[in-house]
DNA sequence: AGCACGCCGACT
DNA sequence: GTCGGCGTGCTC
């Protein structure tokens, strides 16, 4: 039999199918999915088997094939679904076909090689070097190169005394912890019998009677109450002994998960979820989308639905933004459907999450939890992908290999003749324009739960405020509406909108401003270091104490951090008590639940934070929300600048009174006429939806047209302009008339690490030939990267095109 | 990617 | 003569 395999190599030239014998003894081992070790070329790599044949799958000559050196896994890594997918992936996006396997499986799997010598002939080698080989007679290359014997070794090398080799491991960290146990014995009657009196040790030897089917942890046993003295006296007796055992990592073991039960729906939540779940059971490959105002109960009718997803015996897959992946949502979770829900997210280590995924392969758990990668949960029998907070454009992976986690979701539900349902309190254009259509079944939920009422929303036009002469971050209404609430003893929440903004150095004498050398962007300011950094390639220089233009010390920070605002609060506010939410203060693992604990625990009466605050949040005593600054997103150099404003501001604004304190929100902005603002206060969608088409159908975007951005980048300008020339000249001959192409233009940002960067856009409807044409520019450009580093990167439906 | 192979200049 | 620099091409 011919195994069909796809090498752990990401390069053009081997991103094909190659073709290997499988060794007899290992024929029912060798699965589709498996990892496989195979010789290339001089040397031994990895490989996924993607198919098995009887024949050889391209027309090679015969004798060329190898066999396969051995298997990898018992149970292969990847379903023969999520092979299909990376073949439909590796297509439409033009990635490599194993970057696309490779994205679907949790890090710590991936390979990882070790160059080392292996001792063929131990009387012809020194014992000066014999030494530093291990017991199997192996010295790893890099040791080698420590020692300083590398030429040693390879002189030896050549007379075979040693052979040269590859380990293919991988980075696996097993997590080992101590367990107890009793020392096999047959007198066990007489021990328990001669401990009579022990009681303490009695105890411990019955507990562990009790679970001989499992280790026990040393740490469990202290948990029940047995003390580390009786613990050891019998280790010293002999009759138990320690020993390490492999185990699974729990990241929330030491939660306790209250049973939630379900709770009624209201009318259009009843609503929603009969359609959904008719969906479910007609297994039908259907794409909801949910509409639902911030605090109307998306959630609980997620949950309702995966519960007879469940009882189908049937998985599902629920993908929420990284940010709005708090504690509180996957404790909801849990308590719903406690063990049969894994959690996948980047806050876990790699063995974390390496453990949660293995949950799902192995089907121990039927529900996903997590981030824009979990949407390749391995399930086999998918009954229902959720999207929440579909709009968000982290479900878009940015970086190689590009893909959107919608896209993928709907065809996996093609797939398994599965519903999909995003939800959103704002839906992006592209989602409603097609509920419009009718491609996407609209469902809306219009009210809050409980008749909450939404709250009021005031617009407080800071330009106003500048004329009368207040040239703080707050303006008067807001500074007397925080008073209020830290004396009534409510809770404030004040969102900085960092997005689009950063706190540049500029010189109050000559208007200077300092630049990273080797991009085209002024750098930004960092308090904790004092220092000055570029955000694209990690430059930074020390803050200058006087412009190093004009020598004068009227240099400093303009706009405003968290920290700065955090100050002045303490300033202006006598009874204020901050937690502030930014990169800085939650970046350590926990901190971010901690600090929301602490919020919740009335530890402070103001939460100040940027973006990471406007999801998820839901605390009873949150009566004002303030917006410091509306509109830095607004006047981003992208055309979906509008609709990321509404959406931030809509989210932010939800936090306020969704309990049964009135809520009040404070929007303080210089554009107090713009619709993406003014249709914020009014709670207007649609009305904002409406206006924002008109705009994108005169500017001919998504999602009247799709478009494809290509980046060409060199060090060399003069090569970027003559490339770019070259790849329009060829887009041209490919592209109908009905088609646009911009450009080539400067891309927003137009030096990064010292690369030039141009960018050409098309915009288009309906262009068959298309995918040829940029498969040929990306084949093209490839050869050119690799004999003079001149790229092209090719972004299909990008969502940020800077 | 990474390794062998081959061609060329430099140096014991 | 031999060592080692890097350009080229191949990997089932």
């Amino acid at each position: 039999m011919i195994a069909n395999v796809v090498v752990d190599i990401p390069a053009k030239n081997v991103d094909k199918i190659f073709d290997y014998i499988i060794p007899q003894d290992i024929e029912d081992i060798v699965k589709v999915g498996v990892r496989v070790e195979v010789p290339f070329g001089s040397r031994k790599i990895q490989g996924f088997v993607i198919g098995i044949s009887e024949k050889l799958s391209s027309d090679i000559d015969e004798s060329k094939l190898k066999s396969l050196i051995r298997v990898k896994d018992f149970k292969p890594e990847l379903t023969s679904e999520l092979i299909k997918l990376s073949e439909w992936m590796s297509n439409f996006h033009l990635v490599k076909r194993i970057s696309a396997l490779e994205i679907m499986l949790p890090s710590a799997i991936k390979a990882k090689y070790q160059k080392v010598y292996i001792i063929n002939d131990p009387n012809a080698i020194p014992a000066q070097y014999l030494n530093h080989f291990n017991k199997e007679g192996m010295l790893t290359f890099d040791q080698a190169q420590t020692l300083q014997i590398v030429a040693e070794l390879e002189s030896y090398a050549k007379t075979e005394a040693l052979t040269k080799d590859t380990i293919v491991g991988q980075q696996l960290t097993r997590k080992y912890a101590t367990c107890v146990r009793i020392i096999p014995t047959d007198r066990l009657d007489e021990i328990i019998e001669s401990l009579r009196t022990r009681e303490k040790q009695l105890d411990i030897i019955n507990y562990l009677i009790e679970h001989r089917h499992e280790d026990v942890l040393l740490k469990t046993l202290k948990e029940e109450g047995f003390s580390n003295s009786s613990i050891n006296t019998l280790v010293k007796n002999q009759v138990l002994e320690k020993y390490e055992a492999i185990v699974n990592r729990d990241p929330y073991e030491h939660r306790i998960f209250e049973k939630e039960h379900n709770k009624a729906l209201t009318e259009a939540q009843q609503e929603a979820f009969t359609q959904i779940d008719e969906a479910v059971k007609a297994n039908e490959s259907k794409t909801f989308l949910l509409h639902g105002v911030t605090g109307s109960g998306k959630t609980e009718v997620y949950l309702q639905t995966i519960e007879n997803v469940l009882k189908k015996g049937e998985q599902a897959i629920m993908l929420v933004p990284e940010i709005a992946l708090t504690p509180q949502m996957v404790n909801r979770f849990k308590a719903r459907f406690g063990d049969e829900v894994a959690v996948l997210h980047s806050g876990l280590s790699k063995g974390e999450k390496y453990d949660e995924w293995q949950k799902i392969r192995d089907g121990k758990a039927s529900v996903s939890v997590g981030a824009r990668s979990s949407v390749f949960a391995p399930f086999e029998k998918l009954g229902l992908i959720i999207i929440d907070e579909e709009h968000e454009s982290t479900y878009k992976q940015e970086d190689y290999p590009r893909y959107h986690a919608r896209e993928i979701a709907i065809w996996r539900s093609e797939y398994h003749h599965c519903p999909v349902v995003l939800g959103s309190a704002t839906p992006s254009l592209e989602t409603f324009a097609r509920a419009e259509k009718n491609v996407y079944q609209y469902l809306g939920l219009p009210d809050r739960v409980n008749q909450q009422k939404m709250p009021e929303i005031e617009l407080i036009d800071m330009r106003e405020e500048l004329q009368e002469g207040n040239r703080s971050m707050f303006s008067h209404h807001l500074t007397e509406a925080i008073q209020e609430r830290i004396d009534k003893g409510e809770q404030i929440v004040l969102f900085l909108n960092r997005r689009g903004h950063s706190s540049f150095v500029l010189c109050r004498d000559c208007g200077h401003v300092p630049q990273c050398p080797n991009c085209d962007i002024s750098l930004t300011y960092h308090k904790t270091h004092d220092d000055l950094k570029c955000h694209y390639c990690g430059y930074s220089e020390p803050m200058p104490q006087k412009c190093p233009s004009c020598e004068s010390e009227h240099i400093r920070q303009m706009g405003v951090g968290t920290q700065k605002v955090e100050e002045i609060i303490y300033e202006t506010f006598d009874r204020a008590k901050v937690i502030r939410m930014d990169v800085d203060t939650t970046s350590k693992k926990g901190a971010h639940e901690r600090l929301l604990t602490a919020f919740g625990n009335q530890e402070a009466n103001i939460l100040l934070g940027t973006q990471m605050i406007a999801k998820g949040l839901d605390f009873e005593n949150i009566t004002l929300v303030g917006v410091l600054n509306a509109d830095t997103m607004l006047n981003l150099p992208d055309f979906r600048s509008s609709e990321k404003t509404f959406q931030l501001l809509t989210q932010v604004a939800g936090r306020a009174g969704r309990h049964k304190k009135q809520g009040e929100v404070m929007i303080q902005t210089y554009n107090p006429d713009h619709y993406a603002i003014l249709d914020v206060t009014k709670n207007d969608y649609l009305s904002f939806y409406q206006k924002e088409m008109k705009f994108r159908q005169v500017g001919k975007y998504p999602p009247y047209y799709y478009l494809v951005n290509l980046t060409i980048s060199h060090v060399d300008k003069r090569k970027v302009l003559q490339a770019s020339k070259h790849i329009h000249g060829i887009l041209v001959q490919h592209v109908t008339t009905q088609s646009f192409i911009l450009g080539p233009s400067p891309s927003p940002l137009s030096r990064i690490n010292n690369q030039h960067r141009f960018q050409i856009l098309i915009k288009f409807k309906n262009e068959p030939d298309l995918l040829t044409a940029l498969k040929y520019l990306d084949d093209y450009y490839h050869e050119q990267y690799m004999k003079d580093k001149l790229s092209l990167e090719i972004d299909i439906n990008p969502q940020m095109m800077m």
